[in-house]
DNA sequence: CCGAATTCAGTAAGCGCTTGCTATCGGTTG
DNA sequence: CAACCGATAGCAAGCGCTTACTGAATTCGG
């Protein structure tokens, strides 16, 4: 049906030299007469030529491709992490597949195998990870194997498990730290953390944070203060919600992310509630939505777009032969409108 | 230094078999003994073989890879977009190339060769382009060559000039006429149309419905309310400043998208100007900040997930030979809090 | 004016996989 | 019992491109 697609041979005839010379002449990096090389570009416009990546590659030429597996391609989290990469792979002149695994762990294992069989540079591995056994098992053999193939695989905030596999890593723990803090000098003392699956270790490491930050002014930490279910606005609403209606006593929230601040927010106002004068509140990640917010949202700021520039120079140092270690990014506390001192004689 | 990864040929010979063999056990679409194919099964794990995707192209699989060009990942408009072609990319077995060309046209035509080069089943441009007769000719060049080659060039939501190019639209000046029509039908009469670039389909069609519906009810179109400029937020809001400086006499205003919208909000709030009481306000596109917003902005919902996934199902049926034809999806008004009747006696 | 360096072009051997065609073998038929 | 058949397996020809090697001009130092 259609007319075969030109190849490199029809060029060749067509210019009157060997495909041999069309493929230096195309590379550029091999001398070519001026005059041959513009004959050679003449066939190739006057025949459409394309060159065929799928077979430069497969001689011998390096794929120049980047992978990234995220949960979801709309959520500003991984969007913005996905933007570094994506910029950072446009500079060094790679290709950037992205795999949305929508949560699902075994997704997740099937987008690295697809990427290995697309001899991806680099196959970077974004967000917190479910604490399971099993399946960090499973990441880390493939981890080994890609690596022991000369690709590499990358952990882009999540704890690296293994020596095989690359990380970049950012503090985690220190921002909650930080946040929760803030709180405290703020004069609260019973603080509120709402949000998070159980076993991730995104959320781990925040809630370590908390407590850390609670046990160095010598505050108690009160189990019933920790709400855990899951990042995101449904479960920040009914968390909060529930939390109000349990007749908790505190005077501030620590929302493990800003999605679950924005959910939270919104059950606040639902019960008449004011931020920050009857309830004080920080989130975490920094994404735009928390300007949005009324009150604007302190909360913790996370460098995604960098952390994800540094997973692809880690992937570029590595396929260029230079062993680039591990990297960690620092969080840092943006200060906005949403905290203040508790109210006094609460209740 | 890496051990030379494995090639089906070493599988073949630990299991005792041709490569042929190896290579339909693996496909799984020629009858393969069931000890030859465990033992095949066997030889794959002991040697850690991972197929080539490359080869495997190369030797005439198609390569089931759809491309995205965008300008933004973090853009809902877009990501959410991509999300749909991600989805039923997934869906069909398709792996997804996203690329950003941060409203580069020249990187736009860039990212259509570098996919053509990657043999992308199709190749989805993503939003309005500037009106540019040049580069709708270097658009509609690739598009026949794409086509010409098998594959296929769809515009998502822009313009589409030519026959060699699919389309998947959606009714931008419709969703434009009912906003305006909305807005008049509380009782407005002076709408301030703001935002949007100058020369881009996109701004045009909705600035064209703005038009209609003003005519429809026999009102006067005053080019002084109309404000173009750029979407997003930045100039939504010294757009807004600038409206409401020059002293213009209106009460609602049209915003060419969300963005402009949540600009246009701070821009109002910052003179202390409520919405919807002293000034109405609608957007377009309805990306889940139009939630945020308070009051929750009243906006035309524009179906993007539906529109990636019509694209890829567009692509699914050119690559199987079915030639579909062009979609066209609907929009639709969504009504929130930030519309209300106008002051009585402004002023 | 000669051997050596330099420039440019061609030959051909793959890269790893798929697939049309052929070959083998233990049955089936009539 | 011979012609056949279905189920398996192997052979080998590519797919389109890169890249050692080689070879032939051309240019240049001395």
């Amino acid at each position: 049906m259609q007319p075969r697609r030109a190849t490199i041979a029809d060029v060749a005839a067509r210019a009157n030299v060997s495909s041999a010379t069309v493929s230096r002449a195309l590379a550029g990096n091999y001398p070519v007469a001026k005059d041959t090389r513009e004959r050679i570009e003449a066939a190739v416009s006057a025949l459409g030529y394309v060159v065929n990546a799928q077979a430069r590659a497969l001689a011998g030429q390096a794929t120049r491709t980047v992978g990234i597996i995220i949960q979801e391609i709309v959520d500003p989290f991984y969007a913005f992490v996905a933007r570094g990469v994506e910029q950072e792979a446009a500079v060094t002149g790679r290709l950037c597949l992205v795999c949305c695994t929508h949560g699902d762990p075994r997704q997740e294992l099937a987008f690295i195998d697809l990427l290995h069989e697309q001899r991806a540079d680099a196959v970077i591995l974004v967000g917190g990870a479910i604490s399971d056994k099993r399946h960090a098992g499973e990441i880390m053999a493939r981890g080994a194997s890609l690596r022991q193939h000369g690709g590499l695989l990358i952990h882009c905030g999540r704890a690296t498990p293994s020596a095989d596999i690359a990380a970049v890593e950012y503090d985690n723990e220190g921002g909650a730290f930080a946040a929760t803090d803030h709180l405290i000098t703020n004069g609260h003392t019973r603080i509120l953390y709402l949000g998070g699956p159980r076993r991730m270790s995104t959320s781990a490491d925040r809630l370590a944070g908390y407590k850390r930050a609670l046990s160095s002014r010598n505050l108690p930490f009160d189990p019933d203060l920790v709400r855990l279910g899951a990042f995101g606005q449904p479960f920040g609403h009914t968390g909060m919600l529930e939390a109000l209606d349990a007749g908790l006593d505190f005077t501030a929230v620590f929302a493990a992310n800003d999605s679950t601040a924005i959910g939270a927010y919104a059950a606040l106002s639902s019960r008449g509630l004011r931020v920050p004068e009857d309830i004080s509140m920080v989130g975490y990640d920094d994404i735009p939505a928390a300007r949005l917010l009324k009150p604007e949202l302190t909360t913790v700021h996370v460098p995604l777009e960098e952390m994800g520039r540094q997973a692809v120079r880690l992937a570029a140092a590595h396929a260029d032969g230079y062993g680039g270690g591990d990297i960690r990014l620092g969080t840092h506390l943006v200060l906005r409108d949403s905290v203040s001192a508790p109210r006094r004689k609460k209740r």
